[in-house]
DNA sequence: AAGACGGGGCC
DNA sequence: GGCCCAGTCTT
């Protein structure tokens, strides 16, 4: 074991730590919710989402006990939306096979829907003061920094080998304020770009430092340049209801209601795709004009397209995943949130 | 090992 | 307009 990064980093961060909600609980599923939440997720876009969902579900007993629809709905415009549907089930499981306690140990942690290695740690620590490390994004930036570590050390063997240095350096102690106090470093000083080094509390054992090239660490692969996706989707109206399709388990924005429509592309042009999205539905349709544009840039492709005005026959026959919404069921209801915001954007000051 | 999976903030 | 973020799961 090598406490010297601790050595510097802990009273480092006794003096930095910024004062956030989740870490003024001791809560173990207040720490897992955040945990979770906080994936892949800017702590200011999370944090209002952590209140209002501990509000929402307070206890592990009472998210088990939820429907999905509210639990989405809490999630709705966070993104990564399988997250909810994870922790949702990780809930149950707790309730189902740990008697309602969360787990304590990395290794059963880890056994849960939507755990992996980062949470588990985070949690086994913080939560359960196991020796673990938690190695996330900031932890990644600031241990190949200081060891000047090479390749993409998100996967493969660069990856094992980062998180067996940073098992190394979590002390016995207080093995949970170590990996938060690493993290900090890595969000408020180590950054990605433009590094606050001269208030590093690791700048005399740091590599990159020394070598005065810090934001070459660490290495990001390059991407492929971004898709532009063609889309279509339908407006159909009655009286003041709009038609709605909840989109399927798997996939994009799995379990949210959205506008019907999908994908233009190969031999399916705008009105096939219209076609197929409505199936089923009432007695036909038939587009009635254009009521908008979709412009929606993802992490890695580009949505744009058109929405038709759709005319509608009929009653919605059988489909379970097909409702005309209201007001009070677009409130209730967890919704593409572009899809939200267009529908916000049709009734409001510029009506055309 | 490689893709899929969101959205917002920042340069 | 591209990069990045308190990652995980599936294939």
């Amino acid at each position: 074991m090598d406490t010297a990064l601790a050595d510097r980093l802990l009273p480092w961060y006794r003096e930095h730590r910024r004062d956030l909600s989740f870490r003024r609980t001791r809560d173990p599923y207040a720490i897992l919710v955040a945990e979770v939440l906080l994936q892949r997720t800017r702590i200011a876009s999370g944090l209002p989402y952590f209140e209002r969902f501990m509000a929402a579900f307070p206890t592990v007993v009472d998210l088990a006990a939820a429907p999905e629809e509210r639990v989405l709905k809490a999630w709705e415009g966070l993104g990564f939306y399988g997250r909810a549907r994870n922790l949702h089930r990780a809930a149950k499981a707790v309730v189902a096979d740990h008697g309602g306690r969360i787990p304590g140990t990395f290794a059963r942690l880890r056994e849960l829907p939507g755990i992996g290695d980062y949470t588990a740690g985070a949690v086994a620590s913080i939560a359960f003061g196991e020796r673990v490390p938690a190695v996330d994004g900031n932890a990644i930036r600031v241990l190949a920094r200081v060891f000047r570590l090479r390749g993409d050390l998100t996967r493969g063997d660069a990856r094992r080998g980062l998180v067996g240095i940073a098992a190394d350096l979590v002390p016995p102690g207080e093995p949970g304020t170590f990996n938060q106090a690493l993290m900090e470093l890595g969000a408020t000083v180590c950054r990605p770009r433009a590094p606050r080094c001269p208030e590093c509390p690791l700048r005399d054992l740091c590599g990159a430092f020394r070598d005065g090239q810090p934001e070459r660490y660490p290495e990001i692969p390059p991407r492929p340049p971004t898709p532009v996706i063609r889309v279509a989707f339908a407006l159909a109206q009655r009286g003041g209801n709009v038609l709605l399709i909840r989109r399927p388990e798997g996939g994009l924005l799995a379990g949210l209601w959205a506008l019907p429509g999908g994908e233009v592309g190969g031999k399916r042009d705008a009105g096939a795709v219209l076609r197929a999205a409505l199936s089923g539905l009432g007695g036909g349709a038939r587009v009635d004009g254009i009521a908008g544009r979709v412009e929606h840039t993802f992490s890695h492709r580009r949505w744009e397209g058109v929405v038709y005005r759709v005319r509608i026959s009929g009653p919605l026959g059988s489909r379970e995943d097909a409702t005309w919404a209201g007001p009070a069921d677009l409130e209730r209801l967890p919704l593409v949130p572009f899809h939200r915001r267009f529908l916000e954007r049709l009734h409001g000051p510029e009506e055309h």
